[in-house]
Parts: C-alpha cells; sequence; structure tokens
DNA sequence: CGACTTTGACCCGCGC
DNA sequence: GCGCGGGTCAAAGTCG
C-alpha cells in the first residue's frame, strides 16, 4: 500500500494546466443556490443561512463571485476578441449556476478541482467524438455537479461545466493547512490519499476527503469547519489559494501518473472572464 | 463489503 | 403528436 508521506503529496503530481478559462455562464442569485430548498423553507433556516454567510464572507479573501460577475459583465459588454465567451443570451437568459472551465491537460487527462465527484452518467454526444461524463458530488447535501468533455478541436482540451455550489468542507483546505493543523478526521483522509493512474477519467484523481471528512453535523457546522468560500466549486483551489502556490523543487511522483495539480504562476483578474494559469511545476 | 464506474434504459424538454 | 438529443437512473460489474 502507499505510504503515508507519498499519499499526502503524490496528487499533486503530474498536473499540467497550461491554461484554465473560466466562463461564467449563466448567472443567478448566490444566496438562492447555497441552499438547499429545504432549508429555505424553515425560516429559523434562514437565520442560519444569514449566518453562514456572513462566515463565508468574514473567510474568504480570495476572488468573489462578485468578482467573477463584474468581470464577466465587462466581458459581455465589449465583447472578447477570442471569442471564447458564450453568448449573452445563454449566460443571462437562464437564471440558474453554470460555469465552464477549459482546461487545457497536456496529454495527462487530469481535471482536479479538488473535489470528490461521482460519475453517475455518460453520453454520446451528437456532433462530437467524444462522449460527456457526467458527475455529482459525493457529499449527499450537495447537489453540485459537473459534466467533463474533451474539445473536439484540441483533445488535451477538457470542457468542464460546473453546476451548482458545494456547501461542505472540502479536501483542498487540508491540502493548504499546515500538518499540524489537522484534525484527527483530516489526517485520517489524508492517509486515503492516493495515487491513482487513471489519466482516462479526470473526475477519479480527487482524493476520498469529502464523505469522510463530513461527520454528521449540521449545515452551520459545515461552514464553520471550511475556511473555503462560495467559490469553491468553480474555482479551482489554485485559483482560490494562490498565495500558497509557491514554487518548489518538489520532486513529482512518476509512478503516479494520476495525481493532482499543482502551479507556479497564476493570473487573476476581474478585468477579464479568464483565468490564465501557468502552471509548470509542483508545490508542497 | 462498500464505494465506485459502466452502460443501457428511461425521462423530459424542445423543435418541427 | 412525434422524434431527437441531452440528462439522469439504476442494475451490474469492478476494485481495493
Amino acid at each position: 500500500m502507499e505510504e503515508v508521506a507519498e499519499a499526502e503529496t503524490s496528487w499533486f503530481d503530474d498536473f499540467d494546466y497550461s491554461q484554465v478559462e473560466i466562463m461564467r455562464e449563466l448567472q443567478e442569485d448566490t444566496s438562492s443556490q447555497f441552499i438547499s430548498s429545504e432549508v429555505a423553507e424553515s425560516q429559523s433556516v434562514a437565520q442560519q443561512e444569514s449566518i453562514i454567510n456572513k462566515l463565508i464572507s468574514a473567510a474568504y479573501s480570495g476572488p468573489t463571485i462578485s468578482d467573477i460577475e463584474s468581470a464577466l459583465s465587462l466581458t459581455f459588454q465589449s465583447g472578447d476578441s477570442s471569442g471564447r465567451v458564450c453568448s449573452p443570451d445563454k449566460g443571462l437568459g437562464k437564471m440558474e449556476h453554470k460555469y465552464v472551465f477549459r482546461i487545457k491537460t497536456c496529454g495527462n487527462g487530469l481535471d482536479d478541482d479538488g473535489y470528490k465527484w461521482r460519475k453517475y452518467g455518460q453520453k454520446s454526444i451528437k456532433n462530437s467524438p467524444n462522449p460527456r461524463s457526467y458527475y455529482r458530488c459525493t457529499n449527499p447535501r450537495c447537489n453540485a455537479k459537473k459534466q467533463v468533455e474533451r474539445s473536439m478541436e484540441d483533445p488535451e482540451l477538457l470542457i468542464v461545466t460546473y453546476e451548482g455550489l458545494h456547501l461542505h468542507y472540502t479536501y483542498s483546505h487540508l491540502l493548504f493547512t499546515r500538518p499540524q493543523d489537522y484534525s484527527d478526521t483530516g489526517l485520517h483522509v489524508a492517509k486515503k490519499l492516493k495515487c491513482q493512474s487513471t489519466a482516462a477519467e479526470p473526475a477519479r484523481q480527487s482524493p476520498p476527503a469529502i464523505r469522510q471528512s463530513q461527520p454528521a453535523h449540521g449545515l452551520l457546522d459545515d461552514v464553520l469547519q471550511s475556511s473555503e468560500g462560495l467559490l469553491e466549486d468553480v474555482v479551482p483551489l489554485l485559483v482560490r489559494k494562490p498565495c500558497n502556490s509557491t514554487t518548489s523543487s518538489y520532486d513529482p511522483c512518476p509512478s503516479s501518473p494520476a495525481s493532482s495539480p499543482s502551479y507556479s504562476s497564476l493570473s487573476w483578474t476581474t478585468g477579464s472572464a479568464f483565468l490564465d494559469l501557468d502552471v509548470l511545476s509542483t508545490i508542497m
């Protein structure tokens, strides 16, 4: 079996985003998606929701939904010279959260975004040689979904469509937390991280962190556990924690091609609809 | 044995 | 109303 030290780091290896483009395709009131409809039915829970939102706002310091909305608003207004942004009709018509990432995988086929996803379907799409895979967040309380398909033009380009928002602990939190800060649960999770060689299955790369890190606490507990914000589901951890992405001489694990992302540089701008990530080396 | 993927069937919305 | 295509379900198989 895997050594603990190896397991804790190996999934960072071998991920080679050369470019990530984020597009805010559809927009909606954030809070209505942030909580479930069941929760919204209760007024007392609505108060809880308010507290949760405040907590999230206080904890998260990266780019916000507003930033993205602002950026995309600019794009929609001015048009994008690259022609890569979805049309305003599609983007603003239906009011729901849907984000499209275009991820260049440089051949390793990885698409790890820090969450654990369960594949629930695959369909061949008309006029597309590549099937589309459907994934759901493994957290039973989370209805976040994503679709993954390869670009017809560039086989190395993964088109990942995120839908819905996560509301739970993510293992990315563990990855950027000092080892001594791991809770027992977190440590347990870290020990279970594995090197997987499933380049053809991008979503399988996510270590099994979420379920194990989900004790039977309430909604508020989930948020209190996490220092992450609303963008966790749409902005990969590398985007959310760029300050932690220091270049290092960490030696990738060559025997585990299906490891995880790392990055040496990152640019985030609210004036652009895209996140351009230069991911050339590994960290941690 | 539990968690996960695979895959055919089914459902539903949309255009004609 | 019908057919098509996309999305989801669920049983079976696989894996650790």
